[in-house]
DNA sequence: GTTGGTGCAAATGATTTGCAAAAGG
DNA sequence: CCTTTTGCAAATCATTTGCACCAAC
């Protein structure tokens, strides 16, 4: 895994000491394009370090959520999904029949922020939000149309 | 409660049987403005009808959402709200600081759905989607503005 | 040496499920 | 009757927490 030492400069920025746990979390979310769940993480995380424990993943998690330099989205499973924070942010359409994930260019929902800031005061946050509905295969194979 | 018959009609269509669980559950709902958690509609329904069981509300919650006759929504808080489809249909802005929750008319995100449609072949599920973010309160209060 | 971070095991909290009994048509 | 729905208890699943030990600074 390389960029350590940008991702251990990062961490010491954040007041985060660089262990070698999150090293290997970083780098993983770093180097995958996409989301990860806590679950996937650890199982890539114990490929090369097998002693890691969950509750790790999800402390780290926790610390560079607060820190926005992961993102934490619910993709509707049940379960949570992480994301480097830092690369091209994008949303998510989830498919609530077959469970289908679409990237979806941020250009769509740029117009809204700045409307909503003005109308409610409110600042959304636009990295990795998730819209739910019916991909283009699930909603041709039923009759709701 | 009244609506009943409404609601037993409702059911009947739905080829779901009227029990006065359902009735009561629905009643709720339906009389509710707003969302509702699993545990509030249970608290709820007991006040008249005490052994029900939260088992009861969360297989009827799962049997009237495939049938759109309600939403479920994720606010954020770890627990799903669910909220009687079929009234003024709108979107929630939740604070992720305070959770504060307002109400989004959806003509904010009418003409994305179009878009999404054409561009991705998605169709969006336009009633109760969350977006998260920073309220006013909160966004004045923090410094990251 | 302090402080913060980790692994482990156990707790928590929301939701689901198996099953026998009760209710609806 | 036959099928669906219910209540109850137990199971499940994701996430969190207490604690003793270990590692960074």
């Amino acid at each position: 895994m390389s960029c350590e030492s940008e991702i251990v400069e990062l961490l010491r920025e954040a007041g985060q000491r660089p262990t070698p746990q999150r090293l290997m979390i970083l780098s993983i979310l770093r180097h995958r394009e996409g989301h990860l769940t806590a679950a996937e993480i650890l199982a890539e995380v114990r490929k090369e370090y097998p002693y890691v424990d969950v509750s790790t993943i999800y402390r780290t998690m926790n610390a560079l959520k607060e820190l926005r330099i992961v993102s934490e989205t619910d993709m509707g499973s049940g379960e949570y999904s992480y994301e480097w924070r830092l690369s091209d942010q994008h949303h998510h359409l989830v498919c609530r029949r077959c469970g289908a994930e679409l990237s979806l260019d941020p250009a769509y929902l740029e117009d809204m922020a700045p409307r909503l800031l003005q109308d409610y005061g409110f600042r959304v946050e636009m990295d990795h939000l998730a819209i739910f509905g019916l991909c283009r295969d699930c909603r041709e194979a039923s009759s709701i149309d």
